[in-house]
RNA sequence: GGGCGAUUGGCGCAGUUGGUAGCGCACUUGAACGACAUUCAAGGGGUCACAAGUUCGAGCCUUGUAUCGCCCACCA
């Protein structure tokens, strides 16, 4: 990014987000910067986006997952790799086709009204419209996707995979039809999957109902918390051990308010201990009760349908049939109560199927539905994190996985839907002959299944079906496939990962990722999850509007943890962010201006003060750290790292520094060289996380930089001959010294408009380093004269004093001292230095410590110990002096 | 019922080979200076939930307890 006309003195002070983030993205796709290469030499670096839903808005928990995702895509990007970052859409089945039918809705049609195709028609014009827009919003957000590899679950080519998917599967017995009981979603009007069923603990009843004997007095009494079920009853069962009821097996019983007769039959299923201990036995809206059933050869009878309505059929009296579930309950317990077979009604804490979409009770039913067999399928995908193949971070998620895999059920994948892919089984019009192959054998003859795949089901082949599959012969397939890493939160670990690893083993022969990164949820600052219905959630968008999208991206970086605990955000989080743009803007301002007449040659190594031997090395150890950390996904203190080196100590120390080096003839221009290469090599490391914002600044940095853009400039790595571990140690005295004269003149309330003198009492290598200081003591602690003494020399009174390593500053403060209060500052001191040493004696005492203890601690210790007792006589000394 | 996570200054949180606690916000005090008040400087504030154990030494390891949160399973 070159922008030669820009004068820096002309840049606000106040760092413009907006208008720069514009102005790189653009300049970005101009360059094509994102645009990875198959033919490239370079190792490969893939990660496909968790697709967004195509009806989707950008939430909080996209923002996050985003800006991981393209972290670590810049990262490598700029580390030697080719980076790939795969974007793409989910049709998302039942929620896109929810979206539509609302709006059939609003011109009084249903998806019946127009049919199948033209409904098809419709959703895909609305898919179409609104693809882009999470995808654009994802921009917002500073994704270095590469948009030219735009993939949709939906599109022809996953839609390939997903029928070659299927039939491999189908052939080798590892998906099969059948009917067995489901998680039937009213609403909905489909099927949904297992863990698509949420629970959540309601306050029910517990009706207990008389059940008559036939033929004799007598009833049996069943407990249930779903009257509504009893016209679908096939049974009454008690435990075959159960002394209570051993004399009414095989009797015969009536079902109350519609007569029809009932075996009463012996099950181990049964609980003696629960209820009344015994059960009614409702097959078709129960799957315990189905297989109760099955063993016990009943037919299941079907007293709900589809719609969650009491079915006209001939178990059900007519004055119930076509009433609602719950007004049919209601009905009948009032009924029961009216004719006295209902004994009693108990509270009951239960637990209630919700439909994770739209949380209508589900509703237990037995249906004809598609499955994927999952037990031979999880081995591999067992085996594969077992054995390292595939490693999650955090490790503990591994657990939650395995345990999943190892208890997997099968995966009920059809969906009575319209919109999603349509299974690929085709029936013979007139013998129903049933053929699964990717195409229609003969459409004169054979029509298609009319249900659809779940949709994580074509999600599942993501990171393959993005690069070419069923053609393992692309070059995308070939260069970029297995991918590397897949970012995403542990609410999608089973939907999504475990299936991506399942298929991606199955079909690919090889893990899809190496390594899953795993991330907390968003919440809101009370902990609570987002959701609209709260009205709690926070826009990203309005985020970035308000606080700049780097902003957005550091603060949320910043709160990632090593355990990928939950991040708790609000909107005044993101202040943290704008503030560190806003200085990371203006020091680099400074810097800038300051550059004039900066010539090209390398930092000259011989003309290096300790101040720069410490920035030096300070950036150093800082490009170790962050590439370490990049390794480890320690995301979160990788922006702890660059805020603590650029803030305290390029800003707070550096550059305060170098305003002095600058005047300096001699030193001006090596200072200018340390000054620029800190500033290239902290930018650098910032753009994975702050990609605008240093994309413009190092646009403006004057000189050679080797690279025409930020974003695929060289990443710093840690450098051998820039380390000075010597200068950084001594420095601390710099800081030190400083730190305490400032201490001084604000105890003392010493105008700092004032100079103060200060007598120096230090020896051997401590008197050289402060010699090499003088003029930053001289500027950073406005000190006037600086002179020498001896250690021993009395201290003068109307002083203050610090004790700075071994070595004294004296501070004469004739006339401006406050006596008292500056014995209770000395005092207070010694007291803190005292207790340390106490505690430090109290450990050297211990002959176990001495002998077990590293040597180096215990020579630490000891050290310190000597430094206290100097400090402690210095202070005694000088309170001595102030009495 | 099983599993996982959390408990650290007023608030939000860091703290991975066990060596004596850090950050942001808030708070107190001060602010001359051509980078920045979205700033700078100085400072106050914590028996690291509780109990026992291992160790010379525990925020960190072991065991137990309490409180909160999540996930899985699910008895009508």
């Amino acid at each position: 990014m070159t922008e030669t006309k820009i004068k820096i003195e002309d840049l606000p002070t106040v760092y413009d987000a907006k208008s720069t983030e514009e102005k790189m993205y653009k300049f970005w796709e101009n360059g094509e910067y994102f645009k990875a290469d198959a033919h490239s030499k370079k190792p490969p670096f893939t990660i496909v986006i968790p697709p967004p839903n195509v009806t989707g808005v950008l939430h909080m928990g996209h923002a996050l997952d985003g800006t991981l995702q393209d972290i670590l895509t810049r990262y490598h990007r700029m580390s030697g790799y080719e980076a790939l970052w795969v974007p793409g859409t989910d049709h998302a089945g039942i929620a896109t086709q929810a979206v539509v039918e609302k709006e059939l809705r609003k011109e009084g049609l249903t998806r019946h009204d127009i049919g199948r195709e033209e409904f098809l028609k419709r959703t895909w014009k609305w898919a179409n419209e609104h693809k882009s827009a999470i995808l654009n919003q994802f921009k917002r957000l500073g994704a270095s996707f590469d948009l030219s590899r735009e993939r949709f679950t939906f599109d022809e080519g996953c839609s390939e995979a997903v029928k070659e998917v299927f039939v491999t599967l189908y052939n080798k017995g590892l998906i099969y039809k059948g009917a067995y009981i489901v998680n039937w979603c009213p609403r909905c009007q489909s099927a949904i999957s297992d863990i698509e069923t949420e629970y959540e603990t309601e306050q029910g009843h517990l009706w207990e109902i008389s059940y008559p004997l036939v033929g004799e007095p007598g009833a049996i009494i069943v407990a249930t918390t779903r009257p509504e079920t009893m016209f679908g009853d096939v049974a009454i069962a008690v435990h075959p051990s159960d002394k209570k009821y051993s004399e009414l097996i095989g009797k015969t019983v009536m079902i109350p308010l519609s007569g029809r007769r009932i075996p009463i039959i012996a099950d181990e299923y049964v609980d003696k201990s629960f209820g009344t201990g015994a059960v009614k036995i409702t097959p078709a809206h129960d799957p315990n009760d189905y297989e109760v059933g099955k063993r016990h050869n009943f037919s299941p009878i079907w007293v709900i349908d589809e719609e969650g309505k009491m079915k006209a059929c001939a178990e059900v009296p007519p004055e119930y049939q076509g009433l609602d579930r719950y007004e049919a309950r209601k009905k009948i317990v009032d009924m029961l109560s009216y004719n006295n077979f209902l004994l009693r009604v108990k509270d009951h804490e239960h637990n209630v199927g919700k439909c994770q979409r739209c949380n209508t009770t589900i509703e237990p039913l037995l249906s004809e539905q598609w499955f994927v067999k999952m037990g031979p399928l999880a081995k591999e995908a067992i085996a594969a994190v077992k054995d390292g193949r595939i490693k999650f971070i955090p490790e503990r998620w591994e657990k939650n996985y395995l345990g999943w895999m190892e208890n997997i059920r099968d995966w009920c994948i059809s969906r009575q839907l319209w919109w999603g892919h349509q299974i690929p089984a085709y029936y013979h019009k007139v013998t129903g002959e049933m053929v699964v192959a990717k195409e229609n054998p003969d459409p004169e003859n054979y029509v298609q299944d009319s249900d659809c795949l779940d949709t994580w089901f074509s999600s599942g082949l993501w990171p393959f079906s993005t690069m070419g599959f069923p053609n393992a012969e692309t070059d995308d397939f070939k260069k970029f496939y297995p991918t590397s890493v897949l970012v995403t939160g542990f609410d999608i670990i089973f939907f999504w990962v475990a299936r991506m690893i399942t298929m991606g083993l199955e079909f690919t022969g090889k893990a899809p990722f190496s390594t899953v990164y795993i991330h907390g949820l968003i919440r809101d600052e009370k902990g609570q999850k987002m959701s609209k219905s709260k009205g709690n959630t926070i826009d990203p968008v309005q985020i970035i509007d308000k606080y700049g999208c780097d902003a957005l991206r550091f603060t949320m970086t910043s709160l990632c943890t090593y355990g990928g605990q939950d991040i708790k955000i609000s909107d005044e989080r993101f202040e943290y962010g704008r503030n560190f743009a806003n200085k990371l803007w203006n020091a680099s301002r400074f810097v800038l201006m300051n550059l004039e007449g900066v010539d090209d040659k390398p930092i000259d190594k011989n003309k290096l003060t300790i101040v720069d031997k410490w920035i030096l090395n300070q950036l150093n150890e800082t490009a170790k750290t962050v590439n370490k950390y990049m390794k480890e996904y320690r995301i979160g203190e990788i922006a702890h790292t660059l805020y603590d080196f650029f803030r305290s100590e390029y800003c707070d120390w550096y550059v305060e520094i170098a305003k002095i080096q600058l005047k300096d003839d001699e030193l001006k221009a090596n200072t200018q060289r340390v000054l620029r290469y800190v500033l290239d090599m902290s930018l650098r490391m910032l753009h994975p996380i702050m990609p605008h914002i240093t994309e413009y600044v190092w646009g403006l940095i004057p000189g050679e930089k080797h690279a025409s853009a930020i974003v695929i400039s060289k990443f710093p790595v840690y450098e051998e001959d820039l380390a000075y571990p010597k200068e950084a140690e001594e420095m601390k005295l710099v800081f030190d010294t400083i730190t305490s004269l400032r201490n001084v003149r604000q105890s003392f309330n010493i105008p700092t408009s004032a100079t103060v003198d200060v007598e120096i009492r230090a020896e051997g290598k401590e008197k050289e380093i402060f010699g090499e200081i003088e003029p930053y003591i001289h500027r950073l602690a406005k000190v006037n004269n600086i002179t020498y003494a001896l250690p021993e020399a009395p201290t003068p009174a109307q002083s203050a004093a610090a004790v700075v390593s071994t070595s004294k500053l004296i501070v004469p403060l004739a006339g401006l001292i406050d006596l008292d209060a500056e014995i209770k500052r000395q005092e207070k001191k010694l007291e803190k230095l005292t207790n340390e040493k106490n505690s430090l004696l109290g450990r050297m005492k211990n002959e176990k410590f001495v002998a077990n203890a590293p040597k180096e601690l215990v020579e630490q210790t000891n050290a310190r110990i000597e430094e206290i007792i100097a400090q402690e006589g210095v202070i005694k000394e000088l309170i001595e002096s102030l009495k």
